[in-house]
RNA sequence: GCCCGAGUGGCGGAAUGGUAUACGCGGUCGGCUCAAACCCGGCUGGUGGUGACACCUUGGGGGUUCGAAUCCCCCCUCGGGCACCA
């Protein structure tokens, strides 16, 4: 403790963080206690992928996760805030075929820099249960789940056109496809036709919607709407088209089945099975050719505004099922192959898309609701409003969509010919890879028995070492290549006969579909995980990331845990309770990149103003989930802010034990106020305002020392800053731990108790009542708080400014809301 | 086109039916200093007025209410997501 004039009346930053990092790793203050009896809480970030070093991005959402995982920690629960990486990728591999290394090199030194970088940012982190997702250990496991999942018809192999980058020379998600292009490289993405592994996600399609409704209260709407978006439910129908001359009929499915007596053609997609097989010979030769075209076009081309539909007649008809006309079928590239059956009825008088193709190729429009707009076949524009049903047998009559829908379904139903039914938009999520660096899929390909999942015993599918061997990518994965031929040759585990492995390796997002089970018992190797824990931590209570992970990884993890439900192993469905998407740090208006120069460099920032203000300056900046612009805020003032707290500690003169009781009320009740709001602002996320209410509390807390030479031996004044040093704990820990230990007070302040507001603390003597005259403020008046009403009532409207108001005018009504508000209405 | 979200001082933002602009940045005036930096203190939404004070102000317009940034309707703007999904 000093209070005198030649004392440190500063902190020095350099030193308390080297200090107290040393302190918090000896004591091992942050490492759960797995056995602990209360009860516990379990706050995780996102695991970062090693990409080299620390940036901004990470430091404010691990800043945010930092904030609860402490709060939590002091108000006595048994906390959990493990850390890892996600370390599978294809960054580490591209590094590795333009410096000539193995990726495993640039890879775990990454990490080893980005560790002490974490270390240095004051982190609350678990370090005893770090894990790698490219550690043998971990995708052991990662391999078996797939195994799981593959011997519940879960993971399926399948040819079909499939998105490719030609630049990575691998296929990619759909949801790895943004714009039309690869979301990593931004190449524009082409189709090929391959065999791939997929899991089915659709089949968990209508559970995956159901569920977000226990996330509602926890999850941000944004991230919901955007899963719902993509998961893409749709009502419609599945409708049977007989085809001349084809015994099989083809189903389409339709959302307006109530259109269906204006059915004027049908369309099947181009590159569909089904398209090949329809096609008449005599169009044969125009097909293909057309065929060929689609396939060369960039995914960009095609789903580009501009882009002009075009198709070919197959030269056959289909009869319309409810009313026997004959329609003819096209091909064409705006009906997806993937979506519904591939195929489509057109009503092109009631379906703009339809319109458009048949303006062009001369195909009769029927109209055959009357919505009272101009006629389709005059304007161009389909109407796709109510309106009179016209031409449409039993419609004919009805007015409006929902009753023509379901008479529609009625009448197919009848005849056998169609029923309604759900679409989703949502597609298989293809997990193949053509890359190395990533987990080998535990599969052996045999001549005679054919797929063949690995064994429980003989998993691991361990990586070989292609050390020196060529992995730019050449279309397939280096696995496949003459490198990795010991490797690959083994014999089939059901008949012993030559056999071959899978050669490519899985999607990233598989390794990070089930890592927070991992951290639970990271190091058991006789499971994935141990269900005991899973049931005694999970569902974590807090999950911090960014908001670009909303339909990635945040929806894989999900189908994950309703996989791993079903097969048993979770005793829940949903493995995170609240999930907070922190904003991103941009500069100058822009995101931080090199094209733009505009780059802020985190160890510079914290070179310079310290860790502590680095992450106050993050928090107080704006809402969690608001971006940040590094060019609005100002660490140079949070580091300021700092000092002048950490300085009234040093003014700190009573003992560690004295009673504040006697001390002064007003600061006391200013420190009460502020127990309880940080703490109800903390609990509910919103870190920026409760910074703010500490910083009330400095000021109250300055004036206090400022007004009374000898304040500083005032208990009132100690609890006061150890409850500053508190609130600041959670977000600038070094010199919270500096004004802790000033205090007298034992390490690390991480222990210590948060406190609880003294109710009796939280009433004032006085309160400012306002008086209103017709909803204007006209008078503040400083009232007791136990004011009653008729006392109140006669203050208001004996104050000259309220007299003044009223002008003469009697009153009417007096609404009282005690003991803040007054409102008068005149007569 | 469809689905979300948001518009508050010069700036980041606070207030979610009851004192609009908390807290901070910036600005400005003053103190300390030979001086400057640091630090400390005052003032700081707009218009009018010497002043007490009055009027206006939460993207625009309307409504509900004693009272609206907050709730409802219409419109505008910006951001995000999806998008030839039948």
């Amino acid at each position: 403790m000093s209070n005198t004039d030649d004392g440190p009346r500063s902190y020095d930053m350099v030193a308390a963080q080297a200090k107290w990092q040393e302190f918090w790793e000896r004591d091992k203050t942050f490492q759960a206690d797995r056995a602990a009896t209360k009860e516990r809480r379990y706050v995780l970030d996102m695991f970062p992928y090693p990409s080299g070093d620390l940036h901004m991005g990470h430091a404010e959402a691990y800043a945010m996760g930092d904030v609860l995982a402490r709060l939590w920690r002091m108000q006595g629960y048994e906390v959990l805030h493990p850390i890892g990486w996600d370390s599978f990728g294809l960054p580490a591999e591209n590094a590795a075929i333009k410096m000539g290394e193995h990726p495993a090199k640039w890879t775990y030194g990454n990490i080893e820099t980005q560790k002490t970088s974490f270390k240095r940012y004051g982190l609350s982190l678990d370090w005893s249960t770090e894990l790698h997702t490219s550690d043998v250990g971990y995708y052991k496991w990662t391999q078996w789940l797939f195994t799981q999942f593959y011997k519940q018809g879960l993971a399926y192999r399948k040819n079909s056109f499939v998105n490719w980058c030609p630049k990575d020379q691998t296929v990619l998600a759909n949801e790895q496809v943004v714009n039309g292009a690869c979301e990593r490289c931004h190449t524009p993405v082409t189709k090929r036709r391959l065999s791939q592994w997929y899991f089915k996600i659709t089949e968990y399609a209508q559970a995956l919607l159901d569920d977000m409704a226990g996330l509602e209260a926890g999850w941000p709407e944004r991230v919901l709407a955007m899963q719902r978006n993509w998961i893409g439910r749709s009502e419609g129908a599945h409708v049977d088209f007989v085809i001349e001359g084809r015994e099989e009929p083809v189903t389409v499915f339709t959302t307006r089945p109530d259109t269906l007596w204006g059915a004027t053609f049908m369309v099947v997609a181009p590159d569909s099975e089904l398209a090949g097989e329809l096609c008449s010979e005599a169009a044969r030769e125009a097909f293909e050719a057309y065929l060929e075209r689609v396939k060369q076009s960039t995914e960009i081309e095609r789903q580009s505004t501009e882009h002009e539909k075009t198709g070919v007649d197959l030269g056959i008809s289909a009869i319309n099922p409810v009313n026997g006309e004959r329609i003819p079928v096209w091909a064409a590239d705006y009906v997806l192959a993937e979506y519904g059956t591939g195929a489509i009825m057109a009503v092109p008088a009631h379906d703009q898309r339809d319109l458009d193709f048949a303006r062009k190729y001369g195909i009769p429009v029927t109209v055959v609701i009357d919505t009272g707009e101009a006629d389709p076949r005059e304007s161009g524009i389909a109407t796709v409003g109510d309106g009179n049903y016209i031409n449409s047998g039993p419609l004919n009559g009805l007015s409006d969509k929902k009753s023509g829908v379901a008479k529609a379904i009625e009448v197919l139903r009848e005849r056998r010919a169609g029923a309604g039914t759900v679409t989703y938009r949502l597609r298989d999520w293809l997990l193949s890879r053509q890359r190395f660096w990533g987990c080998p899929i535990p599969v052996i390909h045999c001549p005679s028995c054919g797929e063949v999942p690995v064994p429980d015993d003989q998993l691991p599918v361990e990586l070989p070492d292609l050390r020196g061997a060529d992995l730019a990518p050449k279309g397939v994965s280096p696995l496949a290549g003459e490198a990795a031929a010991e490797w690959r040759n083994v014999p089939c585990p059901q008949c012993c006969g030559p056999a071959e492995r899978d050669t490519d390796t899985m999607d990233t997002f598989v390794d990070s579909s089930w890592y927070f089970y991992r951290y639970l018992s990271p190091n058991d190797d006789t499971r994935a995980f141990d269900p005991a824990e899973v049931s005694a931590w999970m569902p974590v209570d807090q999950y911090v990331g960014g908001v670009e992970h909303a339909i990635l990884h945040l929806l894989y993890m999900r189908f994950f845990a309703h996989v791993l439900h079903d097969l048993g192993l979770i005793d829940f469905n949903e493995p995170m309770r609240r999930l907070l998407n922190q904003g991103q740090v941009i500069n100058q208006g822009k995101a931080m990149s090199k094209s733009l120069g505009n780059g802020v460099d985190l160890g510079k920032q914290i070179d310079a103003y310290g860790v502590d203000a680095v992450r106050l300056t993050m928090v107080f900046a704006s809402p969690p989930e608001d971006d940040i612009d590094w060019a609005d805020v100002s660490p140079a003032s949070s580091l300021k802010f700092l000092q002048r707290a950490y300085r009234l500690a040093t003014e700190v003169l009573s003992a560690p034990g004295a009673d504040p009781a006697t001390g002064n009320i007003e600061l006391r009740r200013a420190t009460h106020r502020a127990i309880k709001a940080v703490t109800d602002l903390v609990a509910i996320g919103r870190f920026n305002v409760a910074v703010a209410r500490v910083m009330e509390l400095v000021n109250a807390t300055r004036r206090t020392l400022d007004a009374n030479p000898a304040a500083g031996a005032d208990a009132a004044v100690r609890e006061a800053v150890g409850f500053v040093a508190q609130a600041l704990s959670l977000v600038s820990p070094y010199v919270a731990e500096e004004m802790w230990e000033l205090l007298g007070y034992a390490p690390s302040i991480a222990n210590s108790v948060w406190p609880v507001a003294d109710e009796a603390l939280l009433a004032n003597d006085t309160v400012v009542m306002v008086v209103q005259v017709q909803g204007k403020v006209r008078a503040k008046l400083e009232v007791p708080e136990a004011i009653t009403e008729p006392e109140a009532t006669e203050l208001a409207l004996a104050d000259p400014a309220v007299v003044r108001a009223l002008d003469g005018r009697a009153v009417a009504k007096v609404i009282v809301r005690l003991p803040k508000m007054v409102s008068i209405v005149p007569a």
